[in-house]
DNA sequence: TTGTAAGCGTTATCAC
DNA sequence: GTGATAACGCTTACAA
């Protein structure tokens, strides 16, 4: 497979008949004499060198590797995000780690803590229940971190964040505005960042709209995935007949869809529905979906630009940039078929 | 942020009153008297030592890390890739890497010549078009490789492949047993090993069903995409009426339906569809899509098996697994509504 | 401008 | 079993 052994600074300055430091010079750009920096470019080229990655980090402290820690790969959503942060991160020399969670609290933490072994120079994180713990992991991190969330008021890191309460009740208002009067709510966990937001912002609209709180219409489903979804609406349609459905995430509202194509039920004529995240998905169901776009793509951009500024000045305040959420209106409810 | 430095082995050796060497063996598990192998281990957590990535890379020559590349992140295909690989790394205490090419030939090549760098033990690359240049730059590969995909025949490099030639055929055939007469192909680009390995397989079901070849009906599509599938569909029905469309994957299988739906077409009953890659796609269509499931997650746990494997072992003899297609009948065809 | 030499934090090879 | 000590391949003062 590979021969000898590859190269290193000391045999491109050999054949350039240099020092090791001049031609680790003339590799990193520094000025040097005409003459010598073409003797150790042609070495270099001769001999085929490349750093080594492992040795140029333990001495320079710099990894070019930048982690990416979010709760799921296979959701959508995160593929989107990652496609963000992977232009930004490669625009910036870097290369992206990725690493899934599954949500689990305790797999973040540890996550956060191995950040010490600095094999990244930083992080961008997800994470759907910011905790006690996560504050302080975050702030005491090895290296700089942003937060794709909601940590509590105070913490001391760049965050960026969607405002999906309002994204939640603008989507109530609408099919509200739809003539629709018996609003479901079908829900991911409530102990979770997202799922607490946009309840509140369902309760929000419903005042709002002079509607009556219902708890029959609220239906809380063991996870955001399709099968979630689907099994709550099934559950939510034995006792009641709602005429509109606002699911909390587009995965959900795909298990819907489902469950009410089971149940005989036409979207959106009998039931008007309406997601959110506005995923790839969202677009090609059918009806297609109407859905509160949260701004995925632009929030991961932001965080890893963020980050890679962070990492050059370690010691500017934080930030905290909002990302505002945008009605995209499909045949589920309000576009004509 | 960081407070100090962070503690190194000769910390935890001083405080523990031990030679670095003494408390490195410790830490790496090497026998050692239980009473040193105390103070270590207590030294060690008191002063919150965490082993330096870099450090323990150059010196021993591993990594800890192992990149894929793909295509396309945002592909469900992919996505369902990196989950499974992901399982097989982390089981093997390693980090991932992943890396999307933009199925980019020059950016393939690129990323295999940067390997040299060493910042990895090992890498699975999924290539669309697999060149001679991708055969050298394999074979002399600075780590380990592992190709999703088909190498030339006589390329020396561990391989994993889908059968997707009869994956193609055994769509075709669903199709005529389903009794429809004039199928259509969309294809992606022909030049890729996908697109000229479903190509035969069409024409080869083609033959064994007794119909006639006619290249009238077969339309290739700009890319493997969504969009790429409508146009090509909307293409394909103004010059013919076909009662059938084989699509080379699920998303061209998507955008199929979105050109039919808009041309008022109903499938099955006009036109029965069957894409292909069981993506989480295809289940959730209207209606759901017969599909041929290629094992991607399988594929992909393989090949991961297969390079952990071969960073132990780097002199074994390359290994070829070929997994088998499946087709998932669906209402889109063959199943009932 | 260039060369010498001192690390960066580990692991591995020796003697003891 | 344990402790010096020499690498690993590179960057960066500092001296020339």
């Amino acid at each position: 497979m590979q021969e000898a052994s590859s190269p290193t600074l000391a045999t491109v300055a050999k054949l350039a008949n240099v020092s090791v430091a001049s031609a680790s010079r003339v590799l990193n750009g520094i000025k040097t004499n005409p003459e010598t920096l073409q003797r150790v470019r042609e070495a270099a080229e001769a001999v085929g060198y490349v750093p080594n990655a492992a040795a140029r980090t333990l001495r320079s402290r710099r990894t070019r590797q930048i982690a990416f820690a979010m709760p799921d790969v296979s959701n959508p959503v995160y593929t989107e995000m990652v496609g963000s942060i992977a232009r930004v991160v490669r625009a910036s020399g870097s290369r992206l780690i990725l690493h899934s969670t599954d949500g689990d609290v305790g797999d973040e933490l540890a996550f956060l803590a191995d950040l010490r072994q600095r094999y990244v120079d930083g992080l961008i994180i997800v994470s759907l229940e910011f905790t006690d713990a996560h504050a302080t992991a975050v702030e005491n991190a090895a290296v700089p971190v942003v937060v794709i969330g909601r940590p509590e008021k105070g913490v001391k890191v760049d965050t960026v964040r969607a405002n999906s309460r309002r994204g939640a009740a603008d989507a109530v208002r609408h099919l509200h505005a739809n003539g629709r009067r018996e609003i479901a709510f079908v829900n991911g966990p409530e102990r979770t960042a997202p799922g607490s937001a946009r309840k509140l912002g369902y309760l929000e609209a419903l005042r709002a709209c002079k509607l009556e709180r219902d708890d029959e219409l609220v239906e809380v489903a063991s996870d955001f995935t399709i099968d979630g979804g689907r099994d709550a609406v099934a559950r939510l349609l034995e006792r009641r007949a709602p005429d509109a459905i606002f699911c909390a995430n587009d995965l959900l509202a795909l298990g819907a869809l489902s469950a009410l194509r089971a149940a005989g039920r036409t979207v959106p004529e009998d039931v008007a529905l309406v997601g959110m995240d506005n995923t790839t998905l969202s677009a090609v169901t059918w009806p297609p979906l109407t859905t509160v776009d949260l701004g995925s793509g632009e929030r991961a951009r932001l965080a890893a630009e963020l980050l890679v500024a962070r990492i050059e000045h370690p010691n500017r305040r934080p930030r905290l940039i909002g990302v505002d959420p945008k009605l995209v209106v499909r045949e589920s409810c309000g576009a004509a078929a």
